[in-house]
DNA sequence: TCTTATACCTAAGACTCTAATGTATTAAAC
DNA sequence: GTTTAATACATTAGAGTCTTAGGTATAAGA
């Protein structure tokens, strides 16, 4: 569980990836959502989660729609078209990343 | 938002495998080995670099060795057996993150 | 001689995350 | 029926890692 710094980074990618296969989603389901894809590896925490959410809002990538259930309130996060392209870019700086790092590290390569 | 984000928590792990594959290197070197295995994409600024190479010098992963070439100072780096131990580790770590990256992200499987 | 490459280094500030803390509702267990 | 766990939002101090910008100095090439 060292591999946290690798993490640094990666969290708006997986958050916009998320949103772009499922729709919309609101911000404990994507907590839950990682931990099920990564069986439990790898955790988001809230002090990072937020703040990630609110800033890919302010910066034009989501939009959100408040739902209440009952007395709680959800809000849901979902891409807007900026949001859409940057999710593929981003994806793709993923893979070539990966491409690079095995060259430098001189290992099998990825992908 | 290129790939530099990415690259955050990567670079003891590349300064130790290179180290592991190489015997030895100095800073220098280091910058210009990790720029030509991934053809000019990576630059390391030395601003990274040294301070990365005395910490974990401090930690004792590494060892200096000053050589003179005519007046100019050059300080090899070599790994201590603890290093040799810890580039098995993050390697590893980082294939497993690889694995778990394209879980999350639902794309295909890595390395 | 001027520029580029080699070779070391530090420090201020930016960015992203962790850990801690806070509020409040709902479901489940005892 | 009350405590505990899970759901659901959020902020903030501080740590760690990097970038940007600077500094010193030698060697080689135009």
């Amino acid at each position: 569980m060292h591999s946290k710094e690798l993490l640094k980074g990666t969290l708006q990618m997986i958050i916009l990836k998320l949103l772009a296969d499922e729709g919309k989603m609101y911000g404990y389901e994507i907590t839950q959502k990682v931990k099920e894809l990564s069986d439990g590896q790898m955790v988001l925490t809230e002090g990072a989660l937020y703040p990630t959410l609110h800033k890919l809002e302010a910066e034009g990538l989501l939009v959100t729609e408040k739902v209440a259930m009952g007395k709680r309130i959800r809000k849901y996060y979902r891409l807007t078209e900026t949001g859409q392209s940057s999710v593929l870019k981003k994806v793709d700086e993923f893979t070539n990343f990966i491409y690079m790092m095995s060259r430098v590290l001189q290992i099998k390569p990825a992908l």
